[in-house]
DNA sequence: GTGAATTTTTAGGTTTATCTAAAAATAGAT
DNA sequence: ATCTATTTTTAGATAAACCTAAAAATTCAC
């Protein structure tokens, strides 16, 4: 059984097995985590005991296949209650994360089965991130920063890149939701700032620190 | 702030005024809590220093005003997500005990609020028992043990003495549950063991363990 | 390939919540 | 009213999860 520490640890060094190297240093881990290195080595050796990471000394941390599994089980439950507090609770999508970050802790594998049903069966949670089901598994279609899309194309927003409740705050100021479909009319050389058009809703200005956050397809 | 372990203790301390004295003792406590006498002398320093208790040394501890208001908001959500995981996840009364003591203790009062609106506003719980508002107001009809109900008396179930899964399973096994309207045919003087007609659903025989344990209006 | 900079680990300390064993205070019985 | 039994508290330990400061290993630059 891990503890609530251990359980964001893991999910720490899941995702930053995904989004870079498959093997974590400490220094990455303690920066994500927002605690010192020395608390990171303290854990990860505990994480090694419970075969949930493999570790050598000096060489960083890589995930196990049982550690990947729990991980993604605490980031299915993570997803499902966003999407409950969002669908049924009436939350904004910048409201969120906090309060799931909370949830994603309850441990009762028949609560998590018994949501999903009842939130019949989600796919993607508010931002656009993929649940994963029961066995881990998940559907992984491809997405693009939009500040790599060339002028003249259209996409359509289907995530955002990370989840602060500014950045959210900020699309919904401008309009911009999951879905949501846009044209690049034109893309600065200098800055990347970006003219979008909301196809039938008007035009924006999209700066690259926001354009790289959004993710479409 | 309180802790969790400071939240479970204080619900403790006020499950044990309410239907004790109003000055709880160290063994009391032990035993509720499940934990050593010397454990809770610990604590209830802290719950003091925290000013949610007055306390004495070797005289008991007493709820105070802010300690009653923290823990009936911890009941209020406990009961709260008794009724979601019954009335919306389809779980059964006798098993949602367990998942409740983890979900009480989210933090959040937006959540709180929300999830009450999402229910409905709920006055009692899966068990009968009453869900305190946004102040800890709730209303507390008188209930009694059906142990007590003379003979040739008609009464309805509107409460159980306690929620252990095997209590209630073996209520359901015996068609009895909220709401259930009962004659009291017969009430053995040596034993206590009583014979209720469920109106227009037969005749069954109830223990005194188990009448003891059964509230009526 | 050696020395400096960086990263990582170790050593030792803190807080929270528990424990056991022993000491102190209270309560009960005659 | 005193002596015994019970209750409660204190003292000292442990485990979890963090910290700071210092030591050790690795990496990088030239």
């Amino acid at each position: 059984m891990l503890s609530f520490a251990e359980e964001n640890y893991l999910k720490a060094i899941y995702h930053l097995s995904v989004s870079g190297q498959q093997s974590v240093s400490t220094n990455a881990l303690s920066e994500e985590m927002k605690t010192k290195p020395a608390s990171v080595s303290d854990m990860i050796k505990k994480l090694a005991e419970k075969r949930v990471i493999s570790y050598q000394k000096y060489q960083g941390v890589k995930i196990s296949d049982t550690g990947k599994k729990e991980a993604l089980k605490v980031i299915r439950k993570h997803r499902l209650w966003e999407v409950f507090l969002v669908e049924k609770l009436k939350f904004k999508w910048d409201e969120v994360h906090d309060i799931a970050e909370q949830l994603e802790h309850i441990k009762s594998p028949l609560l998590t089965s018994k949501l999903d049903e009842f939130l019949g069966f989600p796919r993607i949670d508010p931002h656009g991130d993929p649940i994963p089901d029961e066995n881990g598994q998940f559907s992984n279609a491809p997405k693009y920063p939009l500040s790599e899309v060339d002028v003249g194309k259209q996409v359509v927003i289907v995530g955002v890149e990370n989840s602060d409740s500014e950045f959210l705050k900020h699309l919904d100021k401008i309009h911009i939701s999951l879905g949501t479909k846009i044209i690049v009319n034109d893309k600065n050389e200098f800055d990347g700032l970006m003219q979008v058009e909301l196809v039938g809703n008007g035009e924006v200005h999209i700066s690259s620190k926001v354009a790289e956050n959004l993710l479409v397809s």
